[in-house]
DNA sequence: TATGTAATTGAAAACGTTTCCATTTAAAAT
DNA sequence: ATTTTAAATGGAAACGTTTTCAATTACATA
């Protein structure tokens, strides 16, 4: 493995301005900058990464915290993140929690051990309070998660709202019993769509009947479980806001299995306007977030902070979403004057 | 940032036996290994990543360069992996080179910077002659991806021999038109596939019409155009095998938003058992690959690659698929006697 | 008691860069 | 011709570990 000792010695030169071509940087002559590339060529060099961190205690490395990359909001998300991320110079690295506690915080310690720059954290199952701390050994920005206030930037959707349309549409088709799905580890995000949820029932007198709740749906297996579950013990409930995609195809396809029909016998919204939420038959009505848009405002932000360090903005950026209307929640025929 | 040097001074000893006591290595008294941690606690002491990346010349990283992190099939496959690496104390980043040369090198340019200690490619865009040499820099190991043979362990299906089930399964189902849908970047893996759809086609007399054959199919919004395509140019089409069951997914939306019944005007066959393929309307037939199972054994060869270095093998290790009947190709009726 | 062996400890080198600072060279200004 | 200024170059320190190797200590054996 060549050094840049080699490349110095055979170019005539010394390390210092090896180091000057590498890094791209002036006050080296044309004549030598060509002598030391043609070294370079010629030794095959290549810097070493380890070296030149451990110097700059640079990493040109972000890392991502996520639940799962088989999630396909998430797996769009970091797709974006890694695209932004190149165009500045970063890596992304991916780091998948599982909801665990514990990888989350040996993610977090990526922070520590210098191995990032930087982390960007979609989920969050820790409290705060746990993860602070780590803001000593770099910026950490929220994206997609929230929370009431923090001493970071975050970038995220209202999910309040969101879901307060989406329920609110679900009582314009006249659903009388609503259940609300959500599941994966408890968050702010989680706790604001539940508002939202209520504020739209609140509008209508008939909220007198018990709430049907399930707090345990992530995937399609989860909705399909879901819909026996409804049908068995909650015949009446003839609407449901889930948190996902997913979860909606899950109970649509158990429908279709069953007698049931959807939205006819029960309405569905899903979250995230996955592809499947086109496929689905019927296709499922849905909340579309700006990934895109997301993840490329919470690069910038991150590059930000590492380029300033110690100017740590606490700003925080709110994208709208947009409510899709789609047949499995077309309980109403559109009347023809 | 407190260092090495700082906890052996506050317990009173070298940094050598502190570094004895981070690696959890022998010939250090429990007394002073107590007084060690007490000391790292004290000082929230963490190693510096970089620095016993440099010295140790290690990484205990592994690389997995792949298409696009989107695709359900990679997704799972990299999730398999990073579970079972991380057991290995090992820890993966993701390459996604999106079919292009460049990136894919760049990713394997991690290698000879020494970011990471092996590489695993399931998929491949440049010729095996402009990767070979990078086998210097260490380990690569392909998984999914194969070539006729190479001077690496490799790890896959028989795309060859799945292929022809499904396209014999087609001609079962009085299929008489079949056509072929492959896509992404050429690879041999699609050559095998391509091989075996031959191998079924061949044995019926048949196959004196034209072949349909279409070229650019990866996803759902390819397989939408691609029914379009195939009923106004080559109605006569009643099969068609695509290489991914969201092309297939495409197709069979697209076919419910017209008068085309699936599978008795078409039959579609996808591929790798996606989520998806289960939850159409029909659900489509299709090819399940033991996606944990390669995962794990890639990620078992690279491991002892890494554990000893210089003793390469280049076996290869081929699993088996399985072919999914579903309703997407079933069209005769099943006669009771 | 003397000797050999194994366990424990630390000093210093090494890993391959970048950065600081001093020095030399070239160009411009007087 | 001399001085001033800017550009170009290199020597050596620094980044924070692990590893080598020599030295010391403890313990068992002869």
């Amino acid at each position: 493995m060549a050094t840049i000792e080699d490349v110095a010695k055979l170019a005539g030169l010394s390390r210092t301005t090896v180091s000057r071509v590498i890094n791209d940087q002036p006050y080296v002559t044309d004549e030598k900058r060509q002598r030391i590339m043609q070294a370079m060529n010629d030794l095959g060099y290549v810097p070493n990464s380890s070296a030149r961190r451990l110097r700059s205690q640079r990493t040109d490395t972000i890392a991502v915290i996520l639940p799962r990359i088989t999630n396909p909001f998430f797996g769009l998300l970091i797709e974006s993140m890694e695209e932004k991320a190149s165009e500045w110079g970063y890596q992304i690295i991916v780091c998948q929690t599982h909801d665990s506690k514990k990888k989350e915080l040996d993610y977090l310690q990526l922070l520590r051990t210098k191995q990032v720059d930087g982390v960007i954290m979609t989920s969050k199952v820790n409290d705060w309070e746990t993860i602070e701390p780590y803001l000593e050994s770099g910026p950490i920005v929220l994206c997609n998660e929230y929370m009431e206030s923090a001493s970071v930037p975050m970038v995220h959707m209202n999910h309040r709202k969101a879901a307060y349309e989406a329920t609110l549409h679900l009582i314009e088709e006249d659903c009388s019993n609503i259940a609300y799905v959500c599941g994966g580890a408890e968050s702010h995000l989680t706790r604001e769509r539940w508002r939202g949820f209520n504020d739209a029932l609140s509008l209508t007198a008939s909220s007198t009947n018990e709430q049907v709740i399930i707090d345990w749906g992530i995937n399609v297996k989860d909705g399909q479980e879901i819909f026996h579950y409804l049908k068995e013990n909650h015949p009446e409930v003839d609407g449901v806001f889930t948190g996902s995609d997913e979860v909606a195809a899950g109970i649509i396809y158990e429908a279709g299995q069953s007698e049931w029909r959807i939205p006819e016998d029960l309405a569905v919204v899903g979250f995230d306007n996955q592809m499947i939420s086109m496929l689905m038959v019927p296709p499922v009505t849905t909340i579309e977030q700006p990934v895109k848009e997301m993840a490329a405002k919470t690069i910038e932000i991150m590059v930000q902070e590492l380029h300033h360090p110690g100017v740590r903005s606490f700003q925080t950026y709110i994208f709208d979403h947009h409510l899709l209307l789609r047949d499995s929640t077309k309980r109403k025929q559109v009347s023809v004057q």
